[in-house]
DNA sequence: GTTCTAGAAC
DNA sequence: GTTCTAGAAC
């Protein structure tokens, strides 16, 4: 009796978590952007913030204020406001502070974390975050998608077209290659190596 | 998204 | 034997 009644009860919790495998860590931009602290600039539509594990010397995140989850959830209403975080970006990018440095101004096609997030990242790639082909190919393949052709598509076809999951997959494991000269590494830490032959 | 680590690759 | 990557994480 007492046996059968306790196994019921774990059933019930392991059937609840299963229903509610909310991945906490995915929720993570969700409290950093009402962090004070790691808040570098923000206005009435957008706060910009650091990416916790930047893949390149200069790493931010522009995110909305509005509650909208990923580019599935954007429409034709959310033109200027795309826009807004594109010249929000780019003014960020011509900041003294990055004098010299070039930068790229995107979004993932499959995003692991909650919030629309747009990108704004040096094309240095050097950074001790940096350490998977994954990370690599999140920004040097199509799988990171400009900025500037995602509010043109927006304005001008109402929508936003992404890779399929299974297109995405094959994307993130494409092989290496250096963004900036034909070099070809035999993996990560030689692709790191060689990265800093172009500074 | 990261961490950890088994076993593949060298 | 060491380096590197890929997949589980309850």
């Amino acid at each position: 009796m007492s046996i059968k009644r306790s196994r019921s009860i774990s059933d019930n919790l392991n059937a609840s978590k299963k229903r509610k495998p909310t991945n906490y860590w995915a929720l993570g931009l969700l409290d950093t952007m009402k962090d004070p602290e790691s808040i570098v600039m923000e206005d009435n539509l957008v706060v910009i913030i650091k990416d916790k594990y930047p893949k390149a010397e200069y790493h931010y995140l522009i995110l909305p204020k509005e509650d909208i989850s990923n580019l599935k959830q954007v429409d034709k209403e959310h033109v200027s406001l795309l826009e807004h975080m594109h010249q929000v970006a780019l003014d960020l990018s011509k900041d003294d502070s990055h004098k010299h440095k070039n930068f790229k101004i995107g979004y993932h096609a499959e995003p692991s974390m909650v919030r629309l997030h747009l990108h704004l990242i040096s094309d240095d790639m050097i950074s001790s975050c940096l350490k998977t082909k994954k990370h690599w190919n999140s920004y040097n393949s199509s799988f990171f998608i400009d900025s500037t052709d995602i509010c043109k598509e927006l304005a001008i076809e109402g929508v936003i077209k992404l890779p399929t999951s299974e297109v995405c997959k094959q994307l993130l494991n494409t092989a290496l290659k250096c963004h900036k000269c034909d070099f070809v590494p035999k993996h990560m830490p030689n692709l790191k190596d060689h990265l800093s032959s172009h500074k």
